[in-house]
DNA sequence: TTGAATGGCGAA
DNA sequence: TCGCCATTCAAA
């Protein structure tokens, strides 16, 4: 292979250049490169059958398999540098055969949107101020400016501090460019390109660590150059993030090295990152996730690309994100489903971060208070090493007490026993919080006719529709859609129909009539749609401003609370008793995680769970706040029914407005996993939890195996037959490997 | 997936 | 015969 001279390029004369395209197909296509220098991971703009695409050149070769005289050139390429490497490309090489996902499509997706577009991106260079050296010989350089121009003197104090960025000036002032051009003018400032520096000094505000934070502190440093996953299981409260914070303190002393922090959702980044930032003020730091505009996060993306930010805190897709200097890799609530990609590439962030880690042989730490079984399982046969934090953090604070209220034998005022109305009133008496768990949005999960027990259901799902009674609509949760409340019983022309059973809009009802003078905030996906809503209602909790919070699991996740003592768990039931066999590993989760916003400062908080079935042992586990006595019994369970995490599974699922064609496709994969497959088992065709979905019916089978390996071999043999299959095109269907959902 | 090409069928 | 729709196929 010829190679010019400067070795900036690595194909020149029109060689043949490989090239992945966002296309759902498996192979590379070859182009010719022209006149253009290129090199590997660079972006570049190809033609494709009559338009344009984005590719990125994976590698150039000699020959072809497609016929020479066939091969277009490359239009042009976009940015002076690659934009991704071969580590990438391995764990994207990974993944796409792991979630049987063509690999092209795989790798443009976790691009930013701007870099998938057919145009240059602003590949963003970061320049910083500086005094000049003039500025720092004169001794009192304030002196030099008229005491009028305010903001030129509110820069220079500024800078006086050290080197300082665009972005941080630029919450100095509005006008902060036009007073920078002057001090620029007369000499006193000087531009240039910045690059992220190592550290000098941390601030000293780190808490002291009790004796378990100390000892998982020690253990992940003294594995710092290796992989190795360790498990953080410590209680709600228990301090993780302060073991997280004092290991990276550690990491980051070395020079350019890098974080990933993964989180679960959006909701919780804002506070996770304002406790970093305060916590390390001179590392550069960015998050990534889905809130951000097309431009913050190309910059953001690019800042970590490039090695600039040293601290990377996303969620599920960032875990993609290029990072040359990649130390380590945390996941926060690593038992959080929301890691998991539920559509396109089906993929387990927390379980790339593992393959992450490995590739790039550096320690991961999964931190939890209710680990995946998955994980926990990894702990127990010593793959991952197991770190504990029983207990809280915060001096005095202790966990929680937990009752339960048998609501089979209590009587129910709307929804609510006479204890926890007490409770609710002892709490208002006292000038503490309180908040009530319940997982319905509306007024009431179903409309009733009393006469023929008819109930609305939505025309396009298999699911009923939910009275909102404020808007005066009924809603599909599923898809939805929306229409007016019916007056009269379509089936028997009644007029007595009835909204039957509790949601957060009635129960905040119920509150403001049982509790006229209480502040109550109701706090679902109906009130949380603007972007701040949350935040500025988190605010006031934290200002006293309310007194009774209801709302969903929105409610649930990390949030402190220091004054709400008291936490309301309403009919949470039907999961004990739900198909899917994780409803109880994540209602247990689910559960402890709310129990744990009550008491976490010091004063005692009191949980109380309404609940028919109060002998039920994830109860009982739940009272007796025992994790890992409720783990070990589901996993007792798991290794009898052999579900993971004592096998693996994959789920093809297919859906089309005749059930009749989803089912003659599942069945040709029934009939081709069953010729095949000897070390798999596959269960014939069935329906869909939800059967119907947005107007498509909807099917699976479920292959289950002891090993991965053949799982995965099983899967990749499947999907090309599959693909050419006259069957398939009749239905839209795709893989779901190590499914969280069925 | 996308878009162009193909082929079948009813209306004119 | 034209035009519309559904189906099929290639994409470098």
């Amino acid at each position: 292979m010829s190679s010019s001279p400067n070795h900036a390029s690595n194909a020149s004369q029109n060689q043949i250049v490989n090239v992945a395209l966002d296309v759902p197909l498996e192979r590379l296509f070859d182009y010719l490169s022209g006149n253009l220098s290129l090199r590997i991971g660079q972006r570049v703009e190809v033609p494709f059958g009559n338009r344009k695409m984005v590719g990125i050149v994976m590698g150039f070769s000699q020959h072809s398999d497609y016929a020479l005289d066939k091969l277009k050139t490359i239009s042009r390429s976009f940015d002076d540098e690659p934009i991704l490497d071969e580590t990438t490309f391995r764990l994207m090489r990974f993944c796409a055969d792991y979630y049987q996902y063509p690999f092209g499509q795989a790798l443009l997706a976790i691009l930013p949107a701007r870099l998938r577009q057919l145009k240059p991106a602003p590949m963003l260079r970061i320049f910083a101020y500086r005094l000049s050296p003039e500025a720092l010989k004169c001794a009192q350089l304030q002196q030099q400016i008229p005491a009028r121009q305010v903001v030129q003197r509110k820069l220079l104090l500024a800078l006086q501090e050290g080197e300082k960025t665009e972005a941080q000036l630029k919450q100095l002032s509005s006008v902060w460019q036009k007073a920078l051009m002057a001090l620029m003018a007369q000499g006193w400032v000087e531009k240039f390109e910045w690059q992220a520096s190592a550290p000098t000094h941390f601030p000293l505000n780190a808490q002291t660590l009790n004796a378990e934070q100390q000892a998982a502190v020690t253990g992940v440093l003294a594995q710092l150059s290796q992989f190795q996953a360790f498990l953080l299981y410590g209680v709600t409260g228990s301090g993780k993030t302060e073991v997280y914070m004092q290991i990276l303190q550690q990491v980051l002393q070395k020079p350019d090295s890098q974080a990933l922090i993964l989180v679960p959702e959006i909701n919780l980044t804002p506070q996770l990152e304002a406790r970093f930032r305060q916590r390390f003020p001179h590392i550069p730091l960015v998050t990534l996730h889905s809130h951000l505009s097309d431009g913050e996060r190309l910059h953001h993306w690019h800042q970590a690309q490039t090695g600039r930010a040293r601290i990377v805190i996303g969620t599920r897709l960032s875990v993609f994100t290029p990072m040359p200097k990649l130390a380590i890799i945390i996941v926060d609530e690593e038992h959080d489903a929301s890691f998991k990609q539920q559509d396109s590439m089906r993929y387990h962030a927390r379980d790339i971060a593992l393959v992450r880690a490995q590739q790039a042989n550096v320690p991961i730490l999964l931190g939890s208070a209710t680990p995946s079984l998955e994980s926990w399982q990894n702990a127990e046969t010593g793959k991952f090493k197991r770190m504990v934090l029983p207990q809280r953090a915060v001096e005095n604070a202790s966990l929680p007490s937990i009752y339960t209220l048998n609501t089979a034998t209590l009587p129910l005022q709307n929804g609510l026993s006479q204890p926890l109305i007490q409770a609710l009133k002892v709490r208002l008496e006292r000038g503490e919080q309180s908040l009530l768990f319940i997982n319905r949005r509306g007024y009431a999960p179903v409309l009733l006719c009393s006469a023929c027990h008819w109930i609305a259901p939505c025309s396009r799902c298999s699911s009923r529709l939910v009275v909102h009674l404020k808007q005066g609509k009924l809603r599909c949760h599923h898809c939805g859609h929306e229409q007016s409340i019916v007056r009269q019983c379509p089936s028997c022309g009644n007029a007595d129909l009835q909204a039957t059973g509790q949601g957060t809009q009635r129960l905040e009802e119920t509150l403001v009539k049982l509790f006229p003078q209480a502040k109550i905030a109701r706090v679902d996906r109906d009130t949380i749609s603007r972007k701040d809503a949350l935040s500025d209602l988190l605010d006031k909790v934290h200002a006293q401003e309310i007194d009774i919070l209801v709302g969903t699991q929105i409610l649930a996740k990390g949030h402190d609370f220091p004054n709400l003592t008291l936490v309301g768990v309403l009919d949470t039931d039907s999961a004990l008793f739900s198909p899917d066999f994780r409803a109880s590993e994540r209602l247990f989760a689910q559960l402890m995680q709310v129990a744990g916003r009550a008491g976490r400062a010091d004063k005692a908080g009191e949980v109380l769970i309404q609940t028919s079935f109060p002998e039920h042992p994830l109860f009982t586990a739940l009272v007796q706040q025992d994790y890992a006595n409720y783990a070990s019994k589901l996993m007792e369970e798991r290794a009898i029914a052999s579900f993971p995490p004592y096998t693996f599974m994959a789920l093809i699922r297919a859906e089309a407005t005749q059930y009749r064609d989803v089912d003659a496709f599942l069945q040709l994969a029934y009939a081709q996993v069953r010729a095949q497959a000897k070390q798999v088992t596959c269960y014939p065709p069935m329906r869909a939890q939800m059967e119907r979905l947005k107007g498509m019916e909807r099917g699976q089978i479920v292959l289950q195996s002891q090993q991965r390996g053949a799982l995965q071999k099983l899967l990749s043999q499947l999907i090309a037959p599959l693909r050419e299959s006259k069957l398939a095109s009749r239905v839209r269907w795709h893989v779901d490997v190590d499914p969280m959902e069925f």
